[in-house]
DNA sequence: CTTGGAAAGTCAACAAGGCTGACATAAAAG
DNA sequence: CTTTTATGTCAGCCTTGTTGACTTTCCAAG
């Protein structure tokens, strides 16, 4: 943690080499963090595509398909496969929307939210070994970077998840 | 675990929330991360793998496909079919190794190392972007956060990788 | 009431990039 | 000479993304 000023040091974090570093390091963290929801999933007839609709049904109960289509950046008929297939089996329920009823609202099952629990554990309880290790400070920082290597809009649904959008009272 | 007051305020990074909040960041700050080489390999005849490829080839001069096949973690199948377009369309060049003639020693062709930096240098404008947005500070928490974060094993390539390469890395 | 258009669903076709299995060399190692 | 290792290749399968075309449902404006 050097406190250096505005004069060379400080800037080496931005250097070709630390960049290239930050790519890497990226690039095999992201296989760690979906190392062990993939493994659970591949013992089931399920991949990641399924995994990341369960996360944000689950996370934002009753949104409808739009809004999915919006937060995971597919198109309807890629969706509308893996959806398909949790309705089939009974993970998900598709509710039509009573002041538009040409909505659906989705919600997890009881059998949907325990396979979502399950994939979700798996993969906090890495997330939380890897901000145990780093520490408070470190996580803060993490949480910036990522945040600013977003896309402008999709920093935007971020921030209106990270916010509002559950009902259940937290902060 | 709404509750986790168990050790005090300090710990308030670590609940299920916080956590929630992390595993989000990564998904969406990882398709920012890839958006930009995406776009411009969708307009060549090339895909994310390619761009991998071309990547640990430069970082790795000289690197054997078996060295390869570790780092990407892929199936020699795999990682071949993309090899091949790349060494057919002259991006790649495959040397028999000197020492064990069963080698195949990998390089960038004068092509190839343009592609690799017009990619790196979209991917690279991006980190920089956030990098400096986030502060050198952030920048050290999300090194250390990913890197506790990869697997143990793939750990260690990377730290191999961070020490040794710009000269001729690997042997 | 009719009709335009938005939301959703469906069918078909295709591509990238993973995977496994089987098999073929060539060369190093023992 | 035999075994192991490094690589390449053929064939086939899966997931998950794409585009395009079309239907159904249904709200809302004319």
């Amino acid at each position: 943690m050097a406190d250096t000023n505005t004069g060379g040091e400080n800037l080496l974090f931005l250097t070709d080499e630390q960049l290239r570093k930050g790519i890497e390091a990226m690039f095999f963290a992201y296989r760690g963090f979906t190392a062990d929801p993939d493994r659970i999933l591949s013992e089931l007839e399920y991949g990641r595509a399924h995994h990341r609709a369960l996360h944000f049904i689950n996370r934002s109960r009753g949104t409808t398909v739009n809004n999915l289509l919006a937060v995971l950046g597919v198109t309807k008929q890629s969706l509308n496969r893996v959806l398909r297939s949790l309705i089939d089996d009974g993970l998900v329920e598709s509710r039509v929307g009573r002041e538009d009823r040409r909505e659906r609202h989705l919600y997890l099952t009881a059998k949907g939210a325990d396979l979502e629990r399950q994939l979700s554990e798996a993969q906090r309880a890495r997330m939380r070994a890897a901000y145990r290790a780093a520490g408070p400070q470190a996580v803060a920082g993490f949480r910036q970077v990522l945040e600013a290597m977003m896309d402008e809009s999709i920093r935007a649904q971020y921030v209106a998840l990270k916010d509002g959008t559950t009902k259940d009272g937290k902060t």
